[in-house]
DNA sequence: TTGTAAGCGTTATCAC
DNA sequence: GTGATAACGCTTACAA
């Protein structure tokens, strides 16, 4: 690869000269400008990231850093996701950089690596637990990053992140089912590690609690991971006496209501909103959540307005913009509920399910 | 950020050593290295990756860089494998690069950069036409690369490849439907820009002509992009005479086959195996495809396994092996079709749609 | 076993 | 307008 000095060589001028011209400084002579320009293109000459890094200049690169999850079920939302970030960040012109963290490594060094070490310009986090060490972490690092989900103490940290509502969102399913003459909903929640599980099921209990219906700790499925666990919380849900079995079933995700659809069938249940029928909702509105037998009812995640939000918070942190940043596609759910502190309602999907 | 420099300092020593025991090398006292790993970890150390490229080190990390494809059909696809990929680097210890290619920049100039830049160690290209001058470029680049797809002259240019067999794929497709008593087949194919795309319209019509049906330029219909362009191709070949309709759709992939699930029923035409039925056909095996109705039978493309197989190869490459790769988890369906060039079959999928 | 110093390819600070 | 030269943080001959 041809570098300044190959430049500078055949054009008879210093790096100095060189760099300047490639930069677009005003202080280089026109003449020599289009010598150098025309020698570099000649050269095929690219400058050399690492060195230009080295000087502390920008990478245009973003690291798309989230935890591992082991839990499957979120496997077809991290491509979703990272799909779509993927093709955000190209609009803005910027490079992603994919780094999955493990759970069992050392998750403090992957991120002082990320952030102190010059490939990348800034930081997006996911799968944010309630209290997460990460967050002050970077925050000491004084890194521009943002994250995908928030903790407990988002108030308090003032850190900068995009949610999902979740509880509103699980509200609003609630209510539909209500409203449709549901009286005994069951929960079928993931792993509570993270917080949009907790989120979701905080929406669910109040849910409830504004319609005057009493949790039921039978009706409580949780850490429900793949189609075994389901399948062995909805058969004990369903032994109980027929005036104690649920008429609806939410599920924390699209996923987890997919294996119910495929499992409540199987136990001479069918599913959709006749009475009779179980009723079956999910949350992420996935690709295959219309195509499912029947039509999911779910809440549509808005994923390309959660990237949009991040990049737009994100690429103005790294500009170092003290002013409030403006979103390049404005959303109508979008609420801000503190300085940098973006949240984003989900909507909800009726189809034939629920 | 800790520099090496800090380390020497507090430790007492050069920064010479300082690197060294951070290294692993031999010639450290072990006494001397201890203290100096000590105060590394005390100080939160941990070494610059610009500076450190700067010296032709490993990266770690490898570059995704398709060229991105206007055609939304695309997407879904797209999604699916970024985020296989992703996990596969993850298992692999890489990061992943994720640089998409606008079909109007000037393609060189990204490939180049990423390059001769030092950000990465290897590239991944995908989306490769029948002449795809990225082959040329990156080969004359020196720069460890490998192929999802291959050009028409893979043979003469001797670069790394991974494929998925489309051709024979097809061709299982219409040996199933001939065998289902199917004699007028329609094609359904996308842009015919990309090799994959030419590659499995070439299956279609050697399936043809290995049961001795001939090719009616009528039941084609190409550059299918969304369901306007399906709508429109169907509507045509469903308002010739009875006798002359097509009887199955082949759809050069899953999104097509989507498309045409959603178009027909609405023209009064019926999907699925049984006589009268319309049977329909797709290619990738996406998510969804098993949950539409009816079932989509397609061909399943080893998404898995072409990524494990497309980074051992570019891992190899990087460690400049020249010993022939072993591959970490061999497929069944693997053929060595020459020096690095591995082609995978698809498996076909038989559902309720045909 | 340890240290000195050169070098990787840029950009930035001064002089001239 | 232009050119030396230092600096960025690291690795690696070469010396000691």
């Amino acid at each position: 690869m041809a570098t300044i000095f190959d430049i500078a060589k055949k054009a008879g001028v210093s790096i100095t000269t060189v760099s300047r011209a490639l930069n677009g400084y005003s202080d280089v002579n026109e003449n020599t400008r289009q010598m150098i320009v025309a020698i570099a293109e000649d050269l095929k000459y690219y400058p050399n990231a690492a060195a230009r890094n080295l000087q502390g200049k920008k990478t245009n690169t973003i690291a798309f850093a989230p935890r591992l999850n082991d839990h499957l079920e979120a496997e077809p939302f991290f491509k979703e996701f990272t799909g779509v970030l993927a093709l955000a960040s190209f609009k803005h012109d910027l490079s992603l950089l994919v780094t999955l963290v493990s759970q069992n490594r050392n998750i403090e060094e992957v991120y002082r690596e990320l952030a102190g070490t010059g490939r990348v310009d800034g930081i997006i986090l996911a799968d944010i637990r309630p209290s997460d060490e990460r967050i002050a972490l970077l925050q000491s690092l004084k890194t521009p990053f943002v994250a995908f989900g928030r903790t407990q103490d988002y108030q308090r940290m003032k850190y900068p992140f995009v949610d999902v509502d979740g509880k509103a969102g699980v509200m609003k399913v609630i209510e539909h089912l209500y409203k449709n003459g549901h009286r005994r909903i069951a929960y079928m929640g993931e792993s509570f590690t993270l917080t949009y599980a907790l989120d979701r099921y905080d929406g669910y209990r109040q849910g409830l609690k504004d319609f005057g219906l009493v949790e039921d700790p039978r009706l409580v499925g949780s850490n429900l991971q793949n189609e075994a666990s389901v399948s062995a919380a909805v058969k004990q849900m369903l032994a109980l006496p027929a005036e104690e079995r649920p008429t609806a079933m939410v599920a924390g995700n699209d996923y987890l209501a997919l294996h119910l659809l495929e499992v409540l069938p199987g136990l001479g249940f069918s599913i959709g909103k006749e009475p009779g029928q179980i009723a079956v909702t999910g949350f992420d509105d996935l690709p295959f959540a219309s195509f499912l037998q029947p039509a999911l009812t779910t809440l549509r995640q808005p994923i390309v307005a959660t990237c949009t939000v991040l990049l737009d918070l994100l690429t103005a942190l790294i500009k170092n913009q003290s002013e409030p940043v403006s979103f390049s596609e404005p959303d109508p759910g979008l609420t801000l509920i503190g300085p940098n502190q973006v949240l984003l309602q989900p909507e909800l999907i009726v189809r034939a399910s629920a």
